[in-house]
DNA sequence: GCCGTTTTCGGCCCGACTGTTTTCAGTCG
C-alpha cells in the first residue's frame, strides 16, 4: 500500500512549485494528492487497470508521475525540483508565519535550507535585515522552531478535544458571550489535530477579545484583531477565537468546521448555482439569502444536512444532492462493548469492577476477552487460568451480561496461540496480531477469518498515530473474507490506535462488513473511549445497522 | 495541471490579520 507515500510525494512537489508561483499547478498536485490520501483501495490497483486518471484530479500527467513513483519508489521531476532548491521544505513551511514566498527569500538571500540554517540566522539577528521581515517576526521564528521540534505539531483527538471544551467553557462563562461552539478538525472528529478553533457570538467582541488573550491558558498571545484572536497554550497548542454576529453564526461554523477542501467544492457549487458562499453567508445577487445555520445553507444549495464528520470531499456532497447521506450512528445507540481487559491479563481491575462501570454506561452486556497465553508480556492466560476466569464469571451475578471471551493472538504461521477445545468454550473469540513479522500480514489475517471459532479481527491494521504505520495488508481481500464468512472487523476506540479507520471503516461496509466499536479498555477510564470509536465510525459513514454492538442483548446473544 | 450538457481554452474559493508597509504582500485556514 504506497497510497501515503504517492501522496507524500506529490504534496511536496506542489510544495516546491510554490517557489516557482505556479499557483495553479499548486493546486492540481494538492487535489491529486487528497484524492490518493482518502482512497482506501491500493492505489497500484488503479494503476494495474490504467485507470488512474478516472480519479478526481489525476490526468494524464499526474498518472504518469503516479506510475513512475509506484515502479521506482521516487520522483525524477521532484528530485529536479529538490535540485533546483536544495531546501527542507516540510520542516521550514512548518513554521508559523512563514510560507512559500519567505522561504524562497531566505535561500536566496542567506543560504537558508532547514531549521537549522534558519534558527543560526535567527539568534544572529541575521533575519530581520530582509525586507518584510521585522523584529516581532524574527522572534516568533525563534519560538515556532522550539515547537515544531518538540511535537511535530498535531496532538492527538483525544488530548485536544478536553482542552478545547475546557477553553470554550470558559468563555462561556463570560457574560458578554452568547452562542459559543468548537469548530474545526475537532468538531469533524478528526484523528489528529493541528489547532482549536473556537467561534463565539456577542454584542461586544471587543470584551470577548480581551478576555479571551488574557486567559490564564494563554501563554501567549499570536494575534489579536477585532474579530479573531488567537493564543498559545502553555504546551504550543494554538487556540483561535472567532466574533461573529447571530445573524452570520450558521455560515462562520460551516466555514471553519471545514474542511478545507470541502469548504473549496462547496463554494465552487455555489458558484456554479450563481451564488456566492463565505464566512458571512450564502449570497445571490448580492443579497444575503442563507447565513444563520448550517441546515438553511444547505438547502439553499440543494443539499441534505451534512454531518461535521463526513465533511472531507470524499463523496457526501454528491450524496447529499442526491438525498442519499447514510444515517450515522450515535454513542447512545451502543449497547455493551466487546473487547475489555481485566486483572486476569494486563488490565487493572476485576471483571467485577469492569462490569459495573459499563452498567453505570448504560450498557446491557460488556464481553471480558483477556490476553491468550503466548502474550507473556500481557500476562496472557493459560488452558487453567482461563477455566478460572469462566467460573468466576458463572459465579457473578450483576446487572450487565458478561459475555467470556478471549483476545486470542494470531501466531506468525496464522495460527491461534489456543486450541480450539478451549476456544469453543467461550462465546466471543477476538483474533489479534501483536507480533508483526515478516511473513504476508494478510495471509495470517485471512487464516483467522476462515477460522470457524474466530468471531473478531481486534485493530485489524495495527496501525498507531504518530508510533508505527499500518502493516502492509491487502484489505479487499480482508473485506471480501470477512464479509463472506461474517467475521466482525473491530473499530478498535483507543484514540492511538483508531483502527480500522475512517477509509477503512466506509469501504468494509460496501463490502458489506460488519463492524463492532469496542474500547479495548485496560484501566476503567478506557471505558470512555467508546465516544472516539464512535466519532471514527461516524466519519466512515457508519450506521447503526453496520455496529453489532448496537443490538440489544437478545439479539446478539443470537451471534456469541 | 485539471476540467468541461453553457467551454478542449480559460478558468481555477475567499476573507482576516500581521508586520512592515505608506497602500500591501504574505500567511493562514
Amino acid at each position: 500500500m504506497k497510497n501515503a507515500l504517492v501522496a507524500k510525494i506529490l504534496n511536496r512537489v506542489a510544495d516546491f512549485l510554490e517557489l516557482k508561483e505556479e499557483t495553479f499547478r499548486v493546486r492540481a498536485y494538492r487535489r491529486a494528492a487528497h484524492t490518493i490520501q482518502l482512497l482506501p483501495t491500493d492505489i497500484e490497483e488503479y494503476a494495474k487497470k490504467r485507470k488512474l486518471t478516472e480519479l478526481p484530479g489525476i490526468g494524464r500527467n499526474i498518472a504518469e508521475k503516479v506510475e513512475e513513483i509506484l515502479e521506482t519508489g521516487r520522483l525524477s521531476y521532484l528530485e529536479k525540483l529538490e535540485k533546483e532548491y536544495p531546501i527542507d521544505m516540510d520542516s521550514l513551511l512548518a513554521i508559523e508565519g512563514i510560507g512559500p514566498k519567505t522561504i524562497k527569500i531566505l535561500y536566496e538571500k542567506l543560504k537558508i535550507k532547514n531549521l537549522q540554517d534558519l534558527e543560526y540566522h535567527a539568534r544572529r539577528g541575521d533575519l530581520r535585515k530582509i525586507k518584510g521581515i521585522g523584529e516581532k517576526k524574527e522572534e516568533r521564528i525563534l519560538q515556532s522552531i522550539e515547537f515544531v521540534r518538540s511535537t511535530l505539531g498535531r496532538r492527538l483527538l483525544a488530548y485536544a478535544e478536553p482542552i478545547a471544551e475546557y477553553i470554550k467553557s470558559l468563555i462561556e462563562g463570560h457574560p458578554a458571550a452568547e452562542r459559543v461552539e468548537i469548530a474545526g478538525s475537532i468538531r469533524r472528529g478528526g484523528e489528529t489535530i493541528g489547532d482549536i478553533d473556537i467561534l463565539t457570538t456577542t454584542k461586544k467582541p471587543k470584551e470577548i477579545i480581551d478576555y479571551f488573550t488574557s486567559l490564564e491558558v494563554a501563554d501567549e498571545i499570536i494575534a489579536k484583531g477585532t474579530k479573531k484572536a488567537i493564543i498559545r497554550l502553555e504546551d504550543g497548542l494554538e487556540c483561535e477565537l472567532r466574533i461573529f454576529r447571530e445573524e452570520e453564526f450558521g455560515a462562520a461554523l460551516l466555514y471553519f468546521t471545514g474542511s478545507m477542501e470541502f469548504n473549496v467544492e462547496l463554494r465552487k457549487l455555489a458558484r456554479s448555482k450563481s451564488m456566492k458562499l463565505n464566512e458571512y453567508g450564502l449570497y445571490k445577487n448580492g443579497k444575503r439569502i442563507a447565513s444563520k445555520t448550517e441546515k438553511e445553507i444547505f438547502k439553499a444549495l440543494g443539499l441534505e444536512y451534512i454531518q461535521p464528520e463526513l465533511r472531507e470531499n470524499n463523496g457526501e456532497i454528491e450524496a447529499a444532492a442526491r438525498g442519499n447521506l447514510p444515517s450515522l450512528i450515535r454513542e447512545d445507540q451502543i449497547m455493551g462493548d466487546l473487547h475489555i481487559h481485566t486483572i486476569w491479563s494486563d488490565g487493572t481491575e476485576t471483571i467485577e469492577t469492569m462490569a459495573r462501570a459499563a452498567k453505570s454506561l448504560g450498557y446491557e452486556y460488556i464481553a471480558v476477552t483477556d490476553h491468550s497465553g503466548s502474550l507473556k508480556i500481557a500476562g496472557g492466560l493459560d488452558e487453567e487460568k482461563l477455566q478460572r476466569q469462566i467460573e468466576e464469571i458463572d459465579n457473578l451475578d450483576l446487572k450487565v451480561h458478561i459475555f467470556k471471551g478471549i483476545e486470542v493472538n494470531i501466531r506468525l504461521d496464522g495460527q491461534l496461540d489456543i486450541p480450539d477445545d478451549i476456544l469453543s468454550k467461550l462465546d466471543i473469540v477476538i483474533a489479534s496480531i501483536h507480533s508483526p513479522g515478516r511473513e504476508d500480514m494478510t495471509e495470517r489475517i485471512l487464516s483467522a477469518i476462515q477460522d470457524k471459532h474466530v468471531h473478531m479481527i481486534g485493530h485489524p491494521t495495527g496501525r498507531k498515530l504518530f508510533q508505527r504505520e499500518e502493516y502492509p495488508l491487502n484489505l479487499d481481500r480482508i473485506f471480501e473474507e470477512a464479509a463472506k464468512t461474517g467475521t466482525i472487523l473491530e473499530i478498535n476506540a483507543n484514540p492511538i490506535r483508531l483502527d480500522l479507520r475512517d477509509i477503512y471503516i466506509k469501504k468494509a461496509i460496501e463490502y458489506g462488513c460488519k463492524l463492532a466499536i469496542n474500547t479495548d479498555a485496560h484501566r476503567l477510564p478506557d471505558l470512555h473511549n467508546m465516544k472516539w470509536g464512535v466519532k471514527t465510525a461516524r466519519r466512515g459513514w457508519a450506521t447503526p445497522h453496520d455496529i453489532i454492538n448496537t443490538l440489544k442483548i437478545e439479539k446478539i446473544k443470537r451471534i456469541f
